[in-house]
RNA sequence: GGUCCGGUAGUUCAGUUGGUUAGAAUACAUGCCUGUCACGCAUGGGGUCGCGAGUUCGAGUCUCGUCCGGACCGCCA
């Protein structure tokens, strides 16, 4: 070992020890005098002292040396006389006796500092550089006691994790697989897993009633700040159990890691409906830190003369308590707000509950004092509260109106990252219709199975079939997903039958699943959570690239490595493959 | 596929109506300083204003194109 300690342990109860300490140069101070160096480990911060008086050598050697450098340094504990508490080690330093430099550092092209003056692009490029910092590396510890945790839990309760192939064969349904050429078989392609889905089954099939994995899945899609195209999960499955035993089991794990890495105790997670969370927040991730649920407000605006409301198959609104101060342009933002692009809402309509019986609304001309009073009974509002109402499309108008009760969530102050509100959604719809192919697409995914008292409207009313799928929500975010699956052989081939896919096409792509169910498939069901957002939400930020030690950027590059990029002609023509470059 | 925002010193940014030699902070270098801990003080070096074209007497600034980055919509069973 190179060292006796690290930069994070020593204290007052090591003075007088001689010690080895190894570590980067984070910063030095040079008094003229005297001169002093912090060096940093992943473990913390420790000082040396170096004094001219007492060794003038050693001390101007300390004067040259720059920031990240790698150092082993042989001293003393020692007792300081100006003490620091901002840090554990702050009590003591280390006067130096020898020093050597292990290696030595450029500049670094950003400091290395919580508050780093390096932009998300450069700290990319020298990911390994913006490891170094405390903000950075706290999130992958996270990761690290969470991943520990979650092994712990399930572990206990008799799960066994099994490895299944990266390299399997591509399936059409779902999002875009990517690619992987073969060698071996020209002009053949491997896919990479989008989710190990069928070989989690195909584990029930073989008796392995308790599986999990912690597993890379790959989506060629487009990026988001908590999408990348590589990601983790935890993928789970269980024999032998009902929808309520796997929400209970993973309510369980959920728990457990709160508990065990944030020293938070959950309560018993409250559940909703896919359609009420629809009515309620407009989006089936609902983020439920506050309330501000939607109200319908058809039979009491629709039919008095305004005729965007009398046109529209939705009128609603939200309350946004103690806004009516609102002025002309807080209120315009949040017109311009809904009607950007990316929301498409046409406009906004407010009532103002100013004082007692007087309200105040953008729509005075066609609704009486009476009216706006209704409306505000509706809310429950109180005075100084701010109606905001919308109107349009359903499905539209939900999702505007979902995007503003966000907005206002933020605006005013109601979604604190500390806090957490997780949230079952239940009973979503089987089937989902496209209109653009005109077909209907699994909602979860073609394994999902229906309610059993859905099951005779199949064939004839699809788009009433509920489903046994579930999502586990945490402050609006989707941080897991599963369903009960089919595991009758007949009632799967209905199901291709509804998503379009000949009985050859599904023996095609599937058969080796649908084989299996033929040799005695348990009733089985499961769930996956996206492990790379979970720890982002524990962490309490938004984007869960800096909980990925190397994740990829906007477009899908490693802008550190260069990938992805061309290979040789050699390496193409051994694959069989050539490119043509459209324009 | 689409919408929006950004690109100026190593870095983060400012840069007025198009007008003299493009600034600040920080980092870096040098010097001074014996208790600093974001040390302080002084001095100094550092610029293809992303790239290309255009308008103009004159472009960091205006126009078009292009590249790169970010956020979002579509997409993500």
């Amino acid at each position: 070992m190179l060292r006796t300690h690290t930069c994070g342990e020593l204290t007052l109860r090591n003075l007088g020890q001689t010690v080895t300490l190894c570590g980067w140069l984070q910063r030095s101070r040079d008094l003229g005098g005297m001169t002093f160096i912090d060096l940093r480990d992943r473990y913390g911060i420790t000082q040396l002292a170096f004094n001219m008086e007492t060794n003038p050598d050693l001390c101007m050697f300390a004067r040259k040396l720059s920031r990240e450098f790698v150092l082993q340094i042989r001293g003393t504990v020692t007792e300081r006389s100006s003490k620091n508490t901002k840090i554990p080690t702050g009590e003591i330093e280390i006067v130096a006796e020898n020093i050597t430099i292990l290696n030595e550092a450029k500049t670094p092209p950003f400091t290395i500092e919580d508050n780093t003056d390096g932009g998300d692009d450069l700290r990319m490029k020298y990911r390994y550089l913006d490891l170094r910092r405390n903000e950075v590396r706290k999130n992958l510890e996270l990761r690290h006691k969470v991943s520990i945790e979650i092994r712990n839990y399930l572990n206990k309760l008799g799960f066994i994790e099994i490895e299944t192939p990266f390299l399997i064969k591509s399936t059409p349904e779902g999002a875009r697989d990517f690619i992987v050429p073969s060698r071996m078989n020209q002009g053949e392609f491997y896919a990479l897993p989008q989710s190990p889905q069928q070989y989690k089954q195909l584990l029930m099939v073989s008796g392995f009633d308790r599986y999990f994995q912690i597993v890379r899945c790959f989506r060629d899609e487009d990026l988001r700040a908590d999408r990348q195209p590589e990601f983790t999960q935890i993928d789970c499955e269980m024999s032998f159990i009902t929808q309520e035993d796997i929400l209970q089991t993973f309510e369980g794990m959920t728990k457990h890691l709160f508990i065990n890495v944030m020293g938070l105790e959950l309560e018993t997670f409250p559940r909703i409906s896919y359609t009420d969370a629809m009515k309620y927040y407009g989006s089936d991730k609902p983020d439920i830190r506050f309330e501000m649920k939607f109200v319908e407000l058809n039979s009491l605006l629709k039919g008095k003369g305004f005729g965007v409301f009398d046109n529209a198959e939705l009128v609603a609104g939200i309350n946004a308590s103690g806004c009516a101060e609102y002025t002309r342009k807080q209120l315009d933002e949040l017109t311009d707000f809904v009607k950007r692009p990316q929301i498409g809402a046409n406009g906004l309509v407010y009532i103002k509950y100013t004082t007692e019986d007087e309200f105040k609304s953008s729509v005075d001309k066609f609704y009486s004092q009476d009216d706006l009073k209704k409306v505000a009974e509706a809310f429950n509002a109180k005075v100084g509260d701010l109606i905001l109402i919308m109107a349009g499309a359903e499905e539209k108008t939900q999702k505007a109106l979902c995007e503003l009760r966000l907005e206002m969530g933020n605006r005013l102050n109601l979604r604190n990252n500390s806090v957490f509100s997780p949230l079952w959604v239940i009973d979503f719809p089987l089937f989902e219709w496209d209109e653009e192919t005109k077909r209907f697409y699994a909602k979860h995914h073609p394994f999902t199975s229906p309610k059993p008292e859905d099951i005779p409207l199949l064939e004839t009313e699809a788009q009433k079939v509920f489903a046994n799928a579930y999502d586990l929500v945490i402050n609006g975010v989707e941080i897991g997903g599963g369903s009960i699956r089919i595991y009758d052989r007949q009632l799967q081939n209905r199901m291709f039958k509804m998503l379009g896919f000949s009985e050859q096409e599904a023996q095609n792509q599937f058969g080796f699943l649908l084989d299996a169910f033929e040799y005695g498939a348990p009733p089985h069901g499961g769930i996956a959570f996206g492990f790379d957002r979970l720890c982002a939400v524990l962490g309490g930020v938004d984007s869960i690239r800096d909980f990925i030690a190397f994740p990829k950027n906007n477009s899908g590059r490693d802008v550190m490595s260069g990938s992805p990029s061309c290979i040789s002609k050699e390496q193409l023509e051994e694959l069989g493959i050539n490119i043509t470059i459209e324009n």
